[in-house]
DNA sequence: CATGAATGAGTCTTCATTCAT
DNA sequence: TATGAATGAAGACTCATTCAT
């Protein structure tokens, strides 16, 4: 009442990271909330006092994993530099931060399928913001540094390149220091002699 | 009567059919052999005789709809004509393909996920096949088609954007006819002005 | 309604008793959690909220059911008297308790056999108990009571015959009032002329 | 039709001695016929034609069982020799037999206690059959070799002390040369001074 | 004699959820 | 806030048994 609550150990917050934790690993389907609340250390009336119900608790977790993405894509999109460097940038962080937080990344990955777990508008959300992406292209082009094109196929490429990286990295296989590099210099020059 | 039986409607038949359906929609812990007996108008004890548990069908599942991509990969490598059109023509039918197989497209992405679902070596099948592509290229590069390059990123670059591709259009997005053109298109000039 | 709860008619009391009876009337396997928690008036997640398996639950239920034979051995062991008389005393109340308390015997039975049920070191516990009573004929022996011989022997006949009086007198048949000063005297004197 | 049919491999016998097996060591209620026609290498339709239900294959598996019992009593009732004698063969070869056949014993111990398995009327006959060794007494004492007595008492003395010995060599315990004589002996001289 | 295929009812166990305290 | 206790429904899986061949 007194102050503002920001105590990490509470029982909500551990609900929340112990939820995340599993949901990513084992799906939603197959998590039950007796893990949760056994992971947690607390006991199911008390989660259910914080959260309306299992599928409740699944939303929150993806939305408290979802912050990251959009301030990504603004400092690509408004970032200063050429476009070529702020490309570079973006997926360098983007893979990077995916291969330091695994849990998160598959959590979204869950809730993006939509195949497990309760069917959530995150998709679009996610489709909308690497979307944007094709922002910093046009930005490229009128700058003279990138020619006229399609430029929603670029950033297709460019971000499914970006995720077969992550998530063989996610696997295990070692990560280049300089994939984003390579990755935006074979966009730029292409593969034809 | 008494020759070989090619019953597609047996239950055994029937059971794998019905079971790939639901999986893939549901995903494998949310979807419950009730659901797929009753889907598939047996009983579970017939279930039980055909395969050993529920894992097991899944299993079978996936088996049965792994058969494609490596005919795919085959024709790519193996076929006729230059690098470029082989790689167009692997596009389109990867991702029409998909279109017109939606469930074994999620089926096998939640059995590559390994969230859900028993853990199978399906994704590095995947991946190698798929790496395979890379022998494309290598074929181009000795023709001259291709300048020598990093093959394995160009056909990240084209593979991640064919899955965008496919998924946009499961989720309702027009595919265009000659989307697959364009993305090669894109790849061999690059971007760059 | 603040103070401790004795309630005997808690439902974990229940099960527990229920239990109990149904073990011992129809083996381990043939009792199904269903029978046991209809029998309680309670639902299975109770069952497995206070035991933590239908095994767990058989071994609670024999635990419980393990009480009594040590202090009677004791008794025998430490009271006053001659061997004779506290032999007497021990074989009567032996059978005479169990003839109160078939479920009791039935259960011990069922668990010292380990064909049914699941495997529990009780046998062992019961044998040495048992064996104990040995000591009693020492203790006559040192008095001149009884003379030197193989006491384990005779504690064997001792309690192999009261079992066997026990259980016929579980099936319906009488059991005479001197049975025990009966048994005791016939190993005392022999049969001999 | 031709000849007798003896073959003891023939599917009816595997059955009967896999079942016996299985009921011995596992109980009527927790052997299901898929385990017994798996270890006969038969089939269920199979084990059926041959037996009515599964309760009518535990009876015949403990009538095939039930054969020794009266031959040994008859054989000390008419048997050659003074009582003494016949008793200690009896026993010596009552626990060598069981020990021998551990199976059998244990299908008889669980058929007769009647808590698992289906109800038969076993123990009446058992008990009856050990019952007529007091005959064996009586003819000693108009022999004079026994002197007038409560012979039913002996009887369950030494028959439950043969038991204990029994159970006890099943379990590993040493069983004695000389263990029938000893119990005799003390059966006939008492232990009183 | 033997079998592949099938089944209704049952097994043990756990689910997400809620109540009184 | 938090909890011990409770529940209806459902989970995967197996039971004894049978039928057509």
């Amino acid at each position: 009442m007194a102050l503002v609550m920001m105590d990490e150990t509470g029982s909500r917050e551990r609900i929340l990271a112990e939820a995340t934790r599993l949901f990513a690993r084992k799906g939603f389907a197959a998590t039950s909330v007796r893990e949760v609340v056994e992971a947690a250390g607390t006991s199911k009336p008390t989660l259910y006092y914080y959260f309306a119900s299992k599928d409740g608790l699944f939303r929150e977790c993806v939305q408290a994993n979802l912050g990251g993405l959009a301030q990504l894509v603004d400092l690509a999109v408004n970032g200063a530099g050429s476009a070529r460097d702020r490309l570079v940038g973006f997926l360098d962080v983007y893979v990077r931060g995916g291969l330091q937080n695994p849990d998160t990344v598959k959590l979204l990955l869950t809730a993006t399928n939509g195949v497990d777990a309760p069917c959530l508008p995150i998709l679009e959300t996610f489709r909308s913001e690497l979307g944007r992406l094709a922002e910093v292209l046009a930005q490229g082009e009128a700058t003279g540094e990138i020619r006229p094109g399609d430029h929603t196929s670029a950033v297709r490429m460019l971000c499914g390149a970006a995720d077969i990286v992550l998530f063989s990295g996610l696997q295990g296989e070692a990560v280049p220091d300089d994939f984003a590099e390579r990755l935006v210099d074979l966009l730029y020059r292409g593969i034809a002699r």
